[in-house]
DNA sequence: ATGGTCGACTCTCGA
């Protein structure tokens, strides 16, 4: 069988219902994975989602952070758990996890960082640390795990659209780099770079850049990776540049997975 | 180019 899985990355959730449910509709995934959702639980559109024949799960605050997945309703979503467990800050509106046909999908919006010179970006670093701690306290990287979100990190030098001049700032520093290395140690695959080596792949352009989707100002911070037993069974993965070119754009893509299974 | 543009919500912050 085929399992699709996605990522995108809202800024607002509200603001893109229509982005998400038309991409629901064209591609028909088994699971997207939402980050930056901007909305109180009370306020989250769920109806929208189910009618389109998707299970919601979602954990949101006013304003801020915010993660969702939609699972199609013919699948069962087992183990539902939000946040961090180690006793420091929980963060639920950045972690969610579920597992689906036994395999676990951990869905991140990693903390942004802001400024290599702030607390914040101290707090991104031990982020990933704690995060690694998680997959080592709860899973296995001989077996199929998914880790997928917006992991505010471009990881290579290909992965952003001037590597010179971005090293250093906050999605391409030394020390991020390092600290999702640590991560990705512990066993993951980037399933993405799997199946497309080329460069100018990016995920992300920022608003403030003019014409920047255009001109390739571009950074890949949207992620799907898996443990070497689940990324074996991987057999394309594609971004889909439509949301960015949407009538009402988001500053993210989406970011596609397909595995047999 | 320390600019620029979004979204949520308040008259500003975070990305």
């Amino acid at each position: 069988m085929i399992f699709r899985v996605a990522t995108f990355n809202t800024n607002s959730v509200r603001a893109r219902a229509p982005i998400v449910l038309a991409w629901l509709k064209d591609n028909a995934p088994d699971v997207l994975c939402l980050q930056e959702t901007k909305t109180p639980d009370d306020a989250f559109p769920g109806e929208a989602f189910t009618q389109a024949g998707y299970h919601p799960f979602y954990r949101g605050e006013k304003s801020y952070n915010g993660v969702a997945m939609l699972v199609r309703e013919s699948l069962r979503a087992e183990n539902t758990a939000f946040g961090l467990d180690d006793g420091g800050p929980a963060d639920e509106t950045r972690l969610l996890a579920t597992e689906i046909h036994g395999i676990p999908i951990v869905n991140t919006y990693v903390p942004q960082g802001r400024d290599p010179n702030t607390e914040f970006f101290r707090y991104k670093l031990e982020w990933f640390s704690r995060l690694r701690d998680y997959f080592e306290r709860h899973f296995s990287s001989r077996k199929p795990l998914l880790w997928v979100g917006d992991f505010n990190v471009a990881p290579e030098t290909i992965d952003v659209h001037d590597p010179v001049r971005l090293s250093g700032h906050v999605g391409f520093h030394p020390d991020e780099h390092k600290a999702l290395a640590t991560v990705k140690a512990w066993g993951f695959v980037d399933v993405f770079r799997k199946h497309v080596p080329e460069p100018n792949q990016y995920t992300f352009w920022d608003y403030r850049v003019r014409d920047g989707v255009a001109r390739g100002k571009g950074w890949r911070v949207d992620h799907i990776w898996a443990t070497r037993p689940l990324a074996e069974r991987s057999t394309r993965a594609w971004i889909d540049i439509a949301p960015r070119l949407a009538q009402r754009p988001s500053d993210h893509t989406v970011l596609a997975v397909e595995f047999h299974l």
